[in-house]
DNA sequence: GTCGATCATATCGTATATCATTTGTGCATG
DNA sequence: CATGCACAAATGATATACGATATGATCGAC
């Protein structure tokens, strides 16, 4: 329409693509995944509405959003703080994680066509590179993808939309919870493979659901083991209100 | 404190013990589950605000809620309709919950007690008696206690919050999307003994899992065959904006 | 008559303001 | 010195108001 103002239009119409909501989620979303909002931080409506130059009811509801998908706690007339994490959290999320995932992988099975499995071998080569070079970030986004191209066929899309949040939540507790462990990536990348064979054969659906379950499993088991041989440290409680 | 004016305060502390947006949610949650809310309504802001004498404000705190919980669907700057349902989205909810019950029944075996056992099977047998004397409602609400028995064990507080979440979804959906299979409740009890049996003898826990997981499928696939054997008749489609 | 543009209306999205609740502080009292 | 009460400050909860956006209607051009 009007050509003399672009620039405003444009920044103006950015602005409303993207709601403030949506702007208030992602921002405390981000700071809870990197770190800077530590669990237990106190939320404060107004804090957070005058740091983003934006009311208080979209950020509200923003946290409201957090809160459902468990990344913060909230309680009436007292506010929102970023969700304690510990191990047993981690640990739940990782076991219910395992059944959807199995669930998702047998039931998708029979859709994977031909050219999925090139593709999910691309990426897993991709992933064996990354080891060479040592990358886990790269390495975490592949391993992503891999299941992604299987879970694309999923029928059930609750059951997606569930692994969906797991991965979600697990990018909150991984990092402040537990770090990497060193040898699984490598088991990991190989079960990827057996994967794969179990799918090309047309294996029975439990025999694939198991077989997915026990690779995220196998991850948790990992960690735990690894997590035991460490000397104990304990992590920093976090201050409350 | 003030005696004079009890009634008053009992009522204004009934009022904010529950808040505008509880009452919201509960009313357009009810409104959904009986029926008066049919799949597509569209929920209007202001229009339910007006009928609960409150701002706009806390009903949409609601509807997100709703949204969240996938009983209502929300676009930006449309608004919001309850979700629509149809087979698919049943027999969606009905996998889910064989997957997430069959795997919260394996886990909480190990800590059902005698006790438990013997509370499940009066449940049980309440349930026969419901057969004798077909009263479907009481019956269903057995069978919510029967598993909540067991449930109640359940070490992984997320896989418990899935079963719940699945009930919720099931008690809108069940109404409105199908009725009530004649054979398939008898079978019900049945089973209900043979996986009370398997946790008695500490049986293996994917037996105890896959019995569990059988005993919601049975159920849905009673219900399909069930209705593949009635005369196809289509659901009335509902209105749009 | 049909298609497209413009305007009106309805409704959503958000800001601001006010009320309610909680929490902390200080004073008084035992 | 401990305890409890009263008051104040901080913050959450909600109401109201206004601006933004989408949908539907009206009107004009072809």
């Amino acid at each position: 329409m009007a050509n003399e103002i672009p620039e405003t239009e444009t920044v103006t119409q950015a602005q409303s693509a993207q709601s403030k909501s949506e702007r208030a989620y992602s921002y405390i979303k981000e700071r809870i995944e990197n770190g800077s909002y530590t669990p237990g931080y106190r939320l404060v409506l107004g804090q957070i509405a005058k740091q983003l130059e934006i009311s208080v009811v979209p950020v509200r509801e923003a946290i409201r959003r957090l809160e459902a998908e468990g990344a913060v706690t909230f309680e009436r007339n007292i506010g929102a703080q970023v969700a304690m994490v510990d191990e047993r959290e981690y640990f739940y999320t990782m076991e219910t994680l395992s059944l959807v995932e199995g669930m998702a992988t047998s039931l998708s099975a029979p859709f994977v066509t031909p050219l999925d499995l090139v593709e999910a071998r691309d990426i897993n080569a991709a992933m064996r590179d990354c080891l060479d070079h040592f990358d886990p970030h790269r390495f975490t986004e592949l391993n992503r993808e891999f299941h992604a191209v299987i879970f694309e066929h999923c029928p059930n899309p609750h059951i997606l939309d569930l692994v969906h949040r797991g991965w979600k939540r697990l990018a909150v507790l991984r990092d402040s919870v537990f770090g990497f462990v060193p040898g699984r990536a490598r088991e990991s990348v190989e079960e990827h493979e057996r994967l794969l064979q179990l799918i090309e054969s047309g294996a029975p659906a439990l025999d694939i659901e198991l077989a997915a379950r026990a690779h995220r499993t196998g991850t948790l088991d990992a960690l735990l083991h690894h997590q035991a041989n460490q000397a104990h440290h304990s992590h920093p409680v976090n201050q409350g209100r």
